[in-house]
DNA sequence: GCTTTATTCAAACGATCGTTTGACATATTA
DNA sequence: TAATATGTCAAACGATCGTTTGAATAAAGC
């Protein structure tokens, strides 16, 4: 235990605090390169610099410490969706234009978090695979942020286009904008290649981030006009 | 070996045949949910009704079997754009909105093979885990078909904006554009419970096509006007 | 017929997997 | 200081992994 028996407060970090932190951040490297079940408990525990069954000790076993490092993982991506949803709360945001001005401020906060940003290239693989194929840790990611997210998107797409969010249709287009960022994961390596790129920073990621941003913004501009024409017609 | 060896000709279809089909049958159910390493060559034998021993007699071993499953999948897929090619080598499309159509045309065949279908079930994640995280048949897929698509679907999108189609923002867009199907794959599941449904067959596929299709053509269309004026003004 | 080739199959091989054990070291409590 | 948690570590456990072996079977060539 991590916890006095006496107090239910921490008495001090102890000895083991370090060592759970230097598991979390190997298990984050295995985790996201090969998955819960490609990587191997001894790998991580030799890049963390501690025994084997230091895993089974502080977090139950295997599938804890992937449930930790996910959890950790989601809080993190989450943080962008979560300011975005503030602003949103305070009603600051009410015509379709600010609504699109959020919604690319919102996806280059993703963009920086998931793909351009070092750390990204790690805690996107873990959100990706838990979406392909979902474990028993899914719920993590689910309720940890994703709902969330999707919800305030929703809402803005709603705003931008004007209708409403609840409409399936709207939940759609949600997926599919947000997808975007899923197809730039997905297809990283394939894109790098393509364009002879060596990893996402400076110039590249300014361009990538270039499309997606034009991408929001001709969209929800088109479709919103598109909507005015055909009730215009009604 | 499955051939005389006097003669580079098969003699008969030999049993062996047989065997090899319901391996990669199998194969491609097992592979397809557990990947190239998750998946286990006893399961797969016992699937097709074989011996854990025919595998490595028929194909050299599991990574021999794993190619000719990604090899089998990827013609598939490729069709559709094979198809989209050779229209577009006859030169009977010009302008803009005829290559937006063959672009929509072209999306509604991948979606139906990749995402509809019953069997796009099974090869979608085999594509998408190769891009995810490449293994050594990544070439398979690549030079399969994946390379031929992206360029035919470049050249279409430079037709519809009005830009060249080596133009490095072009393959970005047009990255952008079929990454819609890497989110639609990646996030398959999520997606299904967010609308409550229980797959993609019917209304639901109808419902889902329709936003692609939608985005493709407000998205290029609207790429195209605002690529006019800034022409305009210069 | 006999020989050769193609195919199937049970068994065993060595390697690696996640977890458990029990001794040992270290820190906290009384 | 003695007693008690807390944390570390090498070793072993049983299970599963992909592959190989060698004998048994079936078809084809001569």
């Amino acid at each position: 235990m991590r916890f006095s028996t006496k107090l239910e407060v921490p008495v001090r970090a102890g000895r083991g605090e370090r060592s759970r932190g230097q598991l979390l951040e190997a298990a984050l490297v295995c985790f996201s390169h090969d998955g819960l079940e490609g990587a191997s408990v001894r790998v991580i525990a030799r890049r963390a610099g501690q025994n084997v069954a230091s895993i089974s000790y502080h977090f139950g076993g295997k599938e804890g410490l992937y449930r930790e490092v996910l959890s950790q993982a989601v809080r993190r991506v989450s943080e962008a969706a979560d300011m975005m949803r503030r602003e949103l709360g305070e009603g600051s945001v009410q015509d379709p234009d600010e609504a699109i001005e959020l919604l690319k401020r919102f996806f280059g906060s993703v963009f920086r978090v998931l793909i351009a940003d070092k750390q990204g290239i790690l805690l996107a693989p873990l959100i990706v695979r838990e979406q392909t194929r979902p474990t028993a840790a899914f719920d993590v990611i689910y309720e940890g942020g994703m709902r969330r997210t999707h919800e305030t998107v929703s809402r803005l797409v709603g705003l931008a286009i004007g209708v409403s969010a609840e409409d399936p249709v709207t939940v759609l287009r949600t997926h599919s904008l947000m997808g975007q960022f899923l197809g730039l994961i997905t297809a990283r390596e394939t894109l790098l290649r393509r364009m002879g790129w060596k990893d996402f920073s400076g110039h590249n990621a300014d361009a990538v981030m270039a499309v997606v941003e034009e991408n929001v913004s001709v969209l929800l501009r088109g479709l919103r006009q598109q909507k005015k024409k055909k009730a215009g017609k009604s």
